[in-house]
RNA sequence: GGGCGGAUAGCUCAGCGGUAGAGCGUCGCCCUUACAAGGCGAGGGUCACAGGUUCAAUCCCUGUUCCGCCCACCA
């Protein structure tokens, strides 16, 4: 496509805050509008495709549909993004059961009536209607979640193609004896009143009874004693088992029972596969019919099968006396009676675990019944081999054992549901051949022929009859998914999309349908399409609430994706979340929920959802949106052109950046490429916020706004260079405000839309390790500054003096050149570099690589903060030192370990030591008695300040007290030893020369204004303001203009008035002054606890060390 | 009864042989002209417990204890 240039009006001023609610709205209809989701079956780029797992029609979006949409749609649009014609398929699925249960229920509660008041032709134009008034909800959804799905092919599992599909696939399976109809023994729902495959049934351990019933033998006085944990089912027993080795019951077998309260006769047989007999009395009653175990030794011992309920649990006919009692009730009848005969021995607490329907939770009652099955291991063996041969790979691999196990261990499926909702199953019985019951005269389907076919056929195949009746029964609705990938693609017609997109790259969902749907994809596919349905299954996590508990409308923890995206009024959330948000929750945007998501993401577990986290990402999104505000606010005219970037003359910080932009361009996509979202989120944010954010744009500023215009053009265009990267990076992940911003950025596009341009590419001509080591001083500088600054709680407002010496001619020459990055980035007022020499007397002291940084303390450091810095630093870097010297000590670790690895720690261990004696150096010049004696010298110009030698000058002593306001300190200064505060205190040597010095008066007006300000008296510090700047600073042009008040010291007498406000005389002092006697005990205990802290355990340094990297 | 995960900072989680990282929360200073949904600084961890392998273990092995999940026709 052509380029589209840029035109001014597109740069409109952005907001100050961003709002996702307009943007995300603006853009999803104009992608939509463009045809972008849209993938041709005949583009010759190489194809990718997904397609989604079809939620529910009726259903609506909840968080795990957000997590698979956003993850399949980061997928997508970074391969659509790299050049591949990516499709995603939407679709939705009937849902058998569900669907058919909501319709039902709404039919009761509004019109009182069943399904079968309806009928089944009614009843399903019902649902139909349901299904298109509800059905579009699920496509809204994804679009407000910016999913870039391919409308265009949207399918639903019941639509004519998919449903040929399924037909076609019975019969063939059927013709191939794959599928077959028998009586067996399944799992029957009494409540849905239809057959449920093995994983439909959900088992849940709980606490019930063994019973313990004493069976007369017949022809004796003797009694065998059963036991059983169901003793409504003794009206349907055949047998009673003994195992054959068993001496208390030898001879026993072959002889009868007799069956209490109904009188029947059954025989004892001996099977040691049935009977265990260390296991309650080893006698076991068989009851064929309604039992797995029980069934299977009826088949060996060919008993009857004796059904004593119907399909609603209810004893039947067969139960005599209990006829019509539910089983329940019957369970607690049977037991009374045997307990008036005297034939209930015991009852003893039991442990069982019990099956309950997926659907409705009702206990799931085994029932002989004809139904539909697909002989499944003929299937399974090929998707077994599949995986074995890496031809489909599990991400997270750990999942393939599990589906192994399963696979290997897999029971023919029972595909026939009672129900009306869902493809009919294709076969007819003819009404002239088929047997018929007595009963009701209908045929008889447990025996009838049926004629498979896919259309319903003219004439019964056996007897010729026309009279053909279609089975009632219905398909499992995973049976249809189980198509899913071919069957959306047009199959069985032989189109050009199955032929581009078949095999699908990644099958993307949930952990939980590994079983119920990944295995029947792999089955059916390989079986009709030779081929694997898949190259790749990545499996994720399970969405919890940020408690880790599952969410479901019992427990009220549900979280509408959507009210997390648009936010929602505080009656429509949840009680906790109504806790939480009292007023509503507040909209966070498509982009932030889906980031979140994306970060979350990670192997095989839970997923633990926090709408911190949401709020956190909302952030980061508003952090991009004023990193582009500001870039955009001071490109001027700018415009970036194609030519290439290093053709320009770079400074060190633009070199930087884009060397930074080039790594974290490779961790994003070997992150990606591995599916590891997290960690391709957390590189970008990581990048962007700490990198981009924190240092780069603040070291542009010194050329954006400097006289310089060849070196600011070269600077917007990094700028630019860079934001274009980073939102494209970030557009999978975030796709609507990538795409707002990128619009707006000055310079040709390579398409019009961010969605499809390239993803970006690495280029290792932008990686630049010179620029990276030489931004190493000048970062460590800044940091090292700042935190002097930080620990004495110096406003940023207060310019600081620093003196750097190195030894290194390089470093000094580094520092000096840029010293434009380092004096507004550390605060500083001025700044002197030059080689080691005397240091200035009475100054805070950084030590970093190859420099030391001496900040004079003049009036603004706290003097007792300091030193507790620098020992804390010593400490540190003594017990760092200690433990790697131990190390060297050990003539095996010499020996033994790479040489590269000893020679590092050699090395680190000169460097601590040496940094070690650097710091205690500078402590010792700070010792209370040191202090006294030193007088600063380094006046206005005097860089290289001396030590001076040790005279009495109390001078500053005095001033101390005299600068002002500083302090209320004064009241609580804890004891003075010779005249110096020894607590801490806010000291200033101050000599009277000083007033003169440049900055002096600088720092005392920033104390000043400081002072008031107290964060103690929240609302007001207007007044404060006022009185701040005050003080002898009159001219100093270091003082920002606003801030520097008026006029005379009187406010600045006023200061001690202060502490009436409330500032931090009252409030913070006291307590600070409560902390410090506490302090020194508590450090003291600190200290040895600190011993593993390592030198470099501030967040910001060892980012940077990574960065540095 | 099998199998699989997990146990790391107050919380949620990364890291997985060379003595620990993030986000949120906490504490301190700041409304500094991109952003207070913000900036700067700080504090916070015997990496569940016990053995073993190794020069070196949060990381590998074994066992234990707790959590969680899956599978299983345990009368």
């Amino acid at each position: 496509m052509g380029r589209f240039s840029f035109s001014k009006s597109d740069t409109t001023e952005l907001p100050k805050a961003y709002d996702p609610q307009e943007v995300e709205a603006r853009w999803y209809a104009r992608w939509m509008e463009r045809n972008y989701f849209r993938a041709e079956a005949t583009s010759d780029k190489p194809s990718f495709c997904i397609v989604l797992p079809p939620p529910n029609v009726t259903g609506s979006l909840h968080l795990g549909h957000a997590l698979t949409a956003t993850i399949q749609d980061i997928l997508i649009r970074w391969k659509r993004m790299n050049g591949f014609n990516a499709l995603w398929v939407p679709g939705t699925d009937h849902a058998g059961i569900a669907t058919q249960m909501v319709v039902e229920r709404e039919l009761k509660e509004k019109e009182k009536k069943s399904r079968h008041d309806l009928g089944r032709e009614k009843f399903l134009e019902r649902v139909w209607e349901w299904k298109n008034k509800y059905g579009n909800r699920i496509r809204e959804q994804h679009k407000v979640l910016g999913a870039s799905l391919d409308w265009s092919r949207e399918r639903f599992t019941m639509d004519p193609g998919v449903s040929a599909a399924v037909r076609e696939v019975f019969v063939r399976l059927y013709e191939e004896g794959l599928i077959y109809r028998a009586q067996k023994l399944i799992n029957w729902c009494p409540s849905c009143h239809t057959a449920l495959s093995d994983l439909e049934v959900e088992h849940e351990e709980k606490q019930g009874s063994l019973w313990h019933i004493q069976y007369p033998v017949k022809g004796s006085d003797r009694k065998l004693t059963v036991a059983t944990t169901r003793p409504e089912t003794m009206l349907g027993d055949t047998a009673v088992a003994i195992h054959p080795e068993d001496e208390r019951y030898k001879g026993l077998a072959g002889q009868s029972v007799v069956l209490p309260l109904t009188g029947r006769e059954i025989p004892i047989i001996a099977d040691a596969e049935l009977v265990d007999p260390a296991f309650g009395t080893g006698v076991v009653k068989v009851t064929p019919a309604h039992d797995f175990n029980d069934y299977q030794t009826g088949l060996r011992h060919h008993l009857p099968m004796l059904n004593v309920l119907d399909e609603a649990a209810r004893v039947n006919a067969e139960g005599g006396a209990y006829a019509g009692l539910d089983r329940y009730a019957a369970r607690k009848k049977i037991l009374e009676d045997l307990t008036a005969q005297g034939l209930l021995e015991k009852e003893e607490p039991h442990k069982l675990s019990v099956g309950g329907c997926q659907r409705c939770a009702t206990v799931v009652e085994p029932r002989l019944s004809p139904q539909w099955f697909v002989k499944i291991e003929p299937l399974a063996r090929p998707a077994i081999e599949a995986v074995e041969q890496g031809r489909t790979k599990l991400i997270p691999e750990s999942w393939t054992n599990t589906y192994f196990h399963w696979m290997r261990n897999i029971h023919d499926w029972t595909i026939s549901r009672q129900l009306w909702w869902g493809h009919q199953i294709p076969a007819w019985y003819c009404a002239d051949c088929s047997p018929r019951l007595e009963a009701t005269g209908g045929i008889d389907y447990s025996r009838a022929e049926p004629n498979v076919s896919r259309t319903p056929p003219e004439k019964c195949s056996r007897c010729g009859g026309s009279r053909l009746e279609q089975d009632p029964d219905v398909l499992d609705t995973w049976f249809s998914s189980g198509l899913w990938p071919f069957s959306t693609l047009g199959w069985p017609e032989q189109t050009p999309e199955l032929k581009t997109f078949y095999p699908n790259s990644v099958m993307e969902t949930g952990h939980d349908i590994l079983f119920f749907w990944v295995a029947r994809m792999m089955m059916f596919g390989l079986h009709f399409m030779k081929d694997v349905p898949f190259r790749t299954v990545y499996l994720h996590a399970m969405v919890r609430d940020e408690k880790g508990e599952k969410m479901s409308k019992t427990k009220g923890n549900v979280i509408d994706p959507l009210d997390i995206v648009l936010g929602a009024p505080a009656e429509q959330l949840n009680k906790n979340l109504r806790n939480k948000f009292p007023q509503g929750m507040p909209p966070h945007g498509a982009d932030a929920l889906r980031f979140t998501l994306a970060s979350l993401t990670q192997q095989g577990r839970d997923i633990k959802l926090s709408l911190d986290r949401v709020a956190g990402y909302k952030a980061f999104a508003n952090k991009l949106w004023n990193a582009s505000r500001f870039a955009l606010m001071n490109l001027g005219d700018f415009t970036l052109d194609d030519r290439s970037i290093k053709e320009r003359e770079l400074t060190l910080a633009d070199r930087w950046i884009l060397s930074r932009l080039q790594r974290a361009t490779v961790e994003t996509r070997n992150a990606l490429e591995a599916y590891n979202f997290g960690e391709a989120a957390s590189t970008l944010y990581q990048f962007l916020w700490a990198e981009f954010c924190d240092w780069y744009i603040e070291l542009a500023k010194s050329s954006l706004y400097g006289e310089d215009a060849r070196a600011r053009d070269n600077t917007r265009a990094v700028l630019v260079f860079c934001l274009d990267r980073i939102l494209r990076l970030l557009h999978p992940f975030m796709p609507f405000i990538t795409e707002e911003i990128w619009q707006k950025l000055p310079m040709s596009r390579p398409a019009d839309s961010i969605m499809i341009s390239p993803f970006p590419e690495p280029d290792a001509s932008l990686e630049d390790a010179a620029a990276e080591a030489e931004m190493g001083p000048v970062i460590a500088a800044i940091e090292g500054l700042r935190n002097i600054r930080g620990e004495s709680n110096l406003p940023p407002s207060a310019r600081i003096t620093a003196y750097v010496q190195s030894p290194d001619a390089r470093t000094r020459e580094l520092l000096e050149r840029w010293r434009g990055y380092l004096m507004p980035l550390a605060g500083l007022g001025e700044l002197r570099v030059t080689a080691p020499g005397p240091k200035p007397a009475l100054s805070a002291a950084f030590v970093g690589p190859r420099m030391e940084v001496f900040v004079p303390l003049a009036g603004l450091i706290d003097v007792d903060a300091e030193r507790e810095r620098l020992r804390k630093e010593i400490t540190r870097s003594e017990q760092e030192v200690g433990g790697i010297k131990r190390k060297l000590d050990n003539p095996n670790f010499v020996a033994k370990a790479p040489p590269d690895v000893v020679e590092k720690d050699r090395a680190r261990v000169e460097e601590l030591e040496a940094r070690i004696s650097k710091l205690r150096d500078n402590l010792n010049r700070l010792a209370p008695e040191a202090a006294t004696r030193e007088v600063i010298k380094a006046e206005a110009g005097t860089v290289e300040a001396e030590v001076v030698e040790t005279e009495d000058d109390d001078e500053d002593v005095h001033e101390i007290g005299g600068v002002e306001a500083e302090e209320e300190q004064a009241p609580e200064k804890p004891e003075r030893k010779g005249g110096i505060a020894k607590g801490a205190v806010k000291t200033q040597a101050a000599p009277k020369a000083r007033a003169t010095s440049a900055k002096a008066p600088v720092e005392k007006a920033a104390a000043a204004k400081k002072a008031p300000a107290r964060k103690a008296a929240p609302a007001k510090k207007a007044p404060a303001k006022k009185a701040a700047p005050a003080s002898k600073a009159p001219a100093k042009k270091a003082v920002p203009v606003k801030k520097a008040a008026p006029t005379s010291k009187a406010p600045v007498k006023k200061t001690p008035a202060k502490k009436a406000p409330g500032k931090k005389a009252a409030a913070k002092k006291a307590p600070a002054k409560a902390k410090v006697p506490a302090r020194s005990p508590a450090k003291a205990k600190v200290k040895p606890a600190a011993r593993k802290a390592p030198a470099r355990k501030k967040p910001s340094a060892s980012r940077v060390a990574k960065a540095r990297r």
